[in-house]
DNA sequence: CGTGAGCTTGATAAATATCAACTAGCGTGG
DNA sequence: CCACGCTAGTTGATATTTATCAAGCTCACG
């Protein structure tokens, strides 16, 4: 059902794309960025609820959101089942693969969603010919270890009010950064999604968006939510104990 | 306090150290193995206690564990601390920090430890001859990648009891990689610190090992622990609900 | 041998899950 | 286009898990 889309000589491309700060060409030249236009023969449409990659598929590409939400999640032996991450425009996924060579999780749209597809093959070649390329890459795998590292923390420190708080104002940061409103934002994913994310059930996260709009400091209607009181959304999890 | 020791003619170099088959020179040819031998310049006693290098530290090398034991452990802002991982000989560590060239975590030894200082310099120039070096590297970080996963898994949908066996089974399958009993070992780690790995109380740890020892499936006095049945242990984290 | 950090164990409190009932809103098909 | 049905979400009561607080123990080490 992936609805594969061709680049043709009219397509946006790496150099005029508006994800560029956020996406692979961080930093580079203006001349380097020309080379980078070869790098994307290819668009995978993923709609709602579709799946771009499962754990266990050959890796043959890393793919770079173009617009949409992307959530990647991985599944034990045993049937246990977590999410690992959401994926905004401008954001790569594929790259926990490239240790064996193979997807270690899943990739499934919240929402209609576009990727450009970074065929490792053409990576290669063209990262022999433009060392900032491969520089970005080991940056890239870098985050992804401190993102990995930090939900950690997360996890293993925080209580469900915290991690909700931060939750929260991780995606109001990512989004501010991306030109949407820092404070009013639509979530893509369920609270049942949230609550496999950050390691709560369902009703935990229910509950805690009903405290958190009593307190003043949210206002929620559905997936549609304010926040009210950005410092004391902080508060929540920054405070030293 | 940290001791350097230079290599010299006499000294073990990758090309016969024990731990090869489980560190960077894993499936290199015979050929490869030789380039490896100028890689490592210097080695690194860190003694109980001491820390190899902090977070924000400049990246200038990684870590290859000879022998000893490491914690890598990461603190926020306000304060959090939790442990990332804990390092067995063989095992590399500094890869987080190849994202912004600086340690993304704290690297401290509990119990003499020994480590082969890889500089980034000697790597990057050594690659370009040794592609295999390469692709190793790669592999690395992917492993990181999908460790760091698998405990987000673990922190984020198994109970404290499934927590620990599953602990424990790992340290046995990776110490009995490295020629040690899988069944009866000393886990250089606190009580404490298996809870932080672990995101539970120290006392909640105590508890659980008195009662896997009550059950039969372990016996332990202090830090040193025997592994009775092994196949008990498993199910405590792998069935299916 | 004494001493203290690390560990154990018990009693209690707090946090979160579970089970259950109900509601809202979305999408679909008549 | 509207009504129906279904999924997602909310809220309450209760159970379970884990943390917290407190006291005592033990073993390794000087």
């Amino acid at each position: 059902m992936l609805t594969s889309i061709p680049i043709t000589e009219m397509s946006p491309r790496c150099s005029t794309c508006a994800m560029g700060q956020l996406c692979l060409p961080v930093g580079m030249s203006q001349q380097d960025l020309t080379k980078m236009d070869t790098l994307v023969q290819e668009r995978i449409r993923v709609h709602k609820g579709e799946t771009l990659y499962r754990m266990g598929d050959p890796l043959t590409a890393v793919y770079a959101v173009r617009f949409g939400t992307l959530k990647t999640h991985v599944t034990t032996e045993d049937g246990r089942s977590q999410i690992t991450g959401f994926h905004l425009p401008g954001e790569i996924v594929g790259l926990d693969g490239l240790g064996e060579m193979q997807h270690a999780s899943d990739a499934t749209a919240l929402e209609d969603t576009e990727v450009c597809v970074v065929r490792l093959g053409d990576l290669q070649t063209l990262s022999a010919d433009l060392p900032s390329l491969q520089h970005q890459f080991l940056r890239l795998m870098g985050k992804e270890i401190t993102h990995d590292q930090m939900m950690l923390v997360t996890l293993g420190s925080m209580r469900a009010e915290e991690r909700l708080a931060a939750f929260l104002i991780n995606l109001s940061e990512r989004l501010s950064a991306r030109g949407y409103s820092s404070t009013e934002f639509v979530m893509r994913m369920s609270r049942e999604e949230i609550g496999s994310y950050l390691g709560l059930k369902l009703e935990t996260v229910s509950r805690l968006f009903s405290r958190f709009a009593e307190a003043g400091l949210i206002q929620i209607r559905q997936r549609h939510v304010k926040l009210v009181d950005l410092a004391g959304i902080k508060q929540l999890y920054s405070r030293s104990c």
